[in-house]
DNA sequence: ACTAATTTTTAGACATATCTAAAAATTAGT
DNA sequence: ACTAATTTTTAGATATGTCTAAAAATTAGT
C-alpha cells in the first residue's frame, strides 16, 4: 500500500503525530481541529478517510491514534520539513521566525531523491534550527538535545543548536541580538541572584536573562 | 490586485504562456487541454475563471491570450521553475531528465524571499539546465542562447549551457556519456562527410553525431 | 444517578476542479 | 453557400475538503 496523500491528509497526519507525543494516548477530534485551525466536523470527515486508508485507528467518540504506517508517513513529512528549515537558515539567509511557513509548503513536495539528496547536501544534520531532531532516511529519530545554555558554568564555551521556545517574539529577540544557529558563545559570568549571564558572542559582550538561557539548546565545546 | 492563485490556475497560466510563444496569436481551448492533459470542457471552465480575475483575455470561441498581469504571473512561475532546476542539477545531483517533475512541484511554493534568495545562492544563473533563459526578479527574460556545439570549429573550446531537445532519450544519452551542465568540451576533429565531431570532455575522447551537436547549447571559451 | 455541559458526529450545503454527453458555434470541403 | 467535420461551450455529475446547524454520545457536577 503506497497511495499518494494530499497535502491536507499529510497535514492531518503531522498534527496527529505531534499531538500524540504530548498527550500520549489517543488524540481528540477537538485537539486536531484546534491544531489545524479548522472545525471538528471537518476533522471527523478526514479522520474517517484516513482510517479507511489504514493510517490511523479510529473508533467513534474515542479519538484517534496513528497506525505504524501512519507513523511512518508522519515521520517522513517531519523529516522533510526539518531538512528544508535547515536549508533555508543555512543557505538562504532565512531567520528562525521566517522558515516555518515556507517549510510547511516545501514539506509536501514528493520526491524521495529530493529529500535524500538534500540531506546529503546539508551534510546529514541531526537537528533543525529550532533544536528538533531530524529523522534519518529510515525514520529513526534521535532524542532531543537537552543541554540548555542555562546549565553551563563560567568560562564554558558552546555552540547554539536550537531553541526550545519557538514563539515569534523570542526568535525576533535572538535575531535582534544576532544569536544564530551555530553561533559560538562563551559564558563570561553567571549572576547568582537572577541567573542572568554575561556572554561573549562573536566580538560582542552582552547580558542575557535566565528566560533566554533556559530556552537555548547548545552543544558544549572543549570539555 | 494580488490574489493568491491555486496550483492549477498557475499551471494554466504557464501553459498559455508557453503556447502563445509558438502560436503567437491567441491560444485555443484544445491546445491548452492537450498541453495540460485534460478535457476541453475543463479548460473552458478555468478560462472563464482566469478571465474574471483579469489574467487572460477571453471571448467565447475565440481562444485566449494573457493580459499584462497574467504574463507577469506566468513569468514568475517560470522563473521559479528554472531556478529550482538549476539547484537540483547543480547541488542535488539530479540528472537533466529527472528535474522537471520535481521542479513542477517546487515552482508553486509561495515566498518571494525564497525565490530571490535561491537566485542569489545560485549566483544569479541566466539559463536553466535545458538552456532556457531564467527571468530576473523584475521579470526580464534574456534571449535564448543560440550557439550550438555544431557551429564550433576544430580546436575551439566551450562549456555546455543547455540542451535544445529535452526528450528523455536525449537527456539519458547525455547522462550516459557524462555530458553535463558546465562540462568543458574541446573540438578535436570535425568530420566533413557526416558532420560528426571528435571531442574531448574531461579526460575522455569521444565521437558524437551531428544529431547531438545540433542540440547542445554552448558558450565559447577563449577566442 | 441524573441533569447539564461538552464533545463528537451527522446531515445537508458550498466551492473547486474535474468529467461525460449533448448542444452550439466555427471552420473546412466541395 | 451549404453541408460536414471539428471545436468549443453548456449542462449536469462526481470527488475533495470545507462549513453550519442540529442530533447523538460522552463527561462532569452535585
Amino acid at each position: 500500500m503506497n497511495l499518494e496523500l494530499s497535502q491536507t491528509e499529510e497535514n492531518y497526519l503531522k498534527a496527529i503525530f505531534s499531538l500524540s507525543l504530548s498527550r500520549s494516548k489517543s488524540v481528540s477530534t477537538n485537539a486536531i481541529a484546534e491544531k489545524l485551525d479548522t472545525k471538528a466536523s471537518s476533522v471527523t470527515d478526514m479522520v474517517k478517510k484516513l482510517s479507511e486508508k489504514k493510517l490511523i485507528d479510529y473508533k467513534k467518540y474515542q479519538g484517534v491514534s496513528l497506525t505504524e504506517e501512519g507513523k511512518k508517513r508522519a515521520v517522513k513529512i517531519i523529516r522533510k520539513h526539518r531538512l528544508w528549515e535547515v536549508f533555508l537558515v543555512k543557505h538562504l539567509d532565512f531567520n528562525w521566525d521566517e522558515v516555518h511557513e515556507v517549510a510547511e509548503q516545501l514539506e509536501h513536495v514528493k520526491s524521495i531523491k529530493l529529500t535524500n539528496e538534500l540531506d546529503r547536501f546539508l551534510e546529514f544534520p541531526t537537528h533543525d534550527p529550532h533544536g528538533d531532531p531530524i529523522p534519518d532516511a529510515d525514520g529513526n529519530i534521535d532524542h532531543h538535545i537537552d543541554v540548555m545554555l542555562a546549565s553551563l558554568h563560567k568560562n564554558e564555551t558552546c555552540v547554539v543548536l536550537g531553541v526550545k521556545d519557538s514563539s515569534p517574539s523570542f526568535l525576533k529577540y535572538l535575531d535582534g541580538h544576532e544569536i544564530k544557529l551555530g553561533s559560538e558563545i562563551i559564558v563570561l559570568e553567571k549572576e547568582e541572584f537572577d541567573n542572568s549571564m554575561q556572554i561573549q558572542i562573536a566580538d560582542r559582550k552582552i547580558s542575557i536573562s535566565q528566560q533566554i538561557t533556559k530556552n537555548l539548546f547548545v552543544k558544549k565545546l572543549g570539555k
